[in-house]
DNA sequence: TCGATGATTGAG
DNA sequence: TCAATCATCGAA
């Protein structure tokens, strides 16, 4: 009889700085549980390769800096939910709640998975066969595993649930950059990515238009 | 109510 | 490099 090893990230991970916690969700799998119509369950899963953390009043880049509102609610909830948002009007956005006790706000964007499992059903999803772009941008990944604003504040901690994120293996290389998207606040270096098999370069799945983007 | 903006993406 | 496309938010 061997033990069952706990998958899930208890809510204290995400009690801590979101640059901390943004740096180390890295590693860890991000798991969409699809319902199929014969009532079977699929497991859409990916490996999360890149992150950036996003604070409240002390980070003007932040959806949270002018303070609460109807889209950002999860940005000011309980830590370890989802935020995702609509932007573009066409892409939708995953965050997951993530603060110290010292601010009122915080959400780490999860920008890029390496797929695990469901590539076909991916695939699908996306209307590509290009396994670099299935889930290379924040917008991408949402589209790969169908998440919508519908998850809004889903407890990503509990394994039972549609979105959540289970351990996995910590990086041994880790590039952290300044965020991509934003016009401000670019003097912080919040945006982590996971190292690519050549040193200095980054994973082959990380969001494919800033590749070249690293200090 | 109105206009500007955006934590993006795919095509050219 | 640029247009698509629309929810959101602050200003009027």
């Amino acid at each position: 009889m061997s033990l069952c090893p706990i998958k899930y990230l208890s809510s204290t991970f995400f009690d801590r700085p979101t640059e901390v916690v943004a740096r180390n969700l890295l590693g860890k799998m991000l798991v969409r549980i699809l319902f199929t119509k014969l009532g079977k369950t699929e497991r859409l899963s990916g490996i999360i390769v890149e992150t950036e953390a996003y604070g409240s009043k002390n980070d003007p880049a932040s959806h949270a800096y002018r303070g609460i509102s109807p889209r950002n609610v999860s940005m000011f909830g309980q830590v370890g939910r989802a935020y995702i948002y609509f932007t573009y009007g066409n892409h939708y956005c995953l965050n997951v709640c993530a603060r110290s006790n010292r601010l009122e706000a915080g959400a780490v964007l999860i920008r890029a998975l390496e797929p695990v499992e469901g590539i076909g059903r991916m695939e699908i999803f996306r209307k590509s066969n290009d396994v670099f772009s299935l889930t290379s941008g924040p917008g991408k990944l949402t589209e790969a595993l169908d998440i919508t604003r519908r998850f809004d504040g889903e407890d990503m901690t509990n394994p039972q649930n549609i979105l959540h994120i289970e351990h996995g293996l910590d990086p041994s290389n880790v590039v952290k950059t300044a965020r991509i998207g934003i016009s401000r606040a670019l003097n912080k270096k919040w945006r982590f990515v996971i190292g690519g098999e050549i040193e200095g370069r980054l994973s082959k799945y990380a969001s494919r238009r800033t590749y070249r983007h690293f200090d």
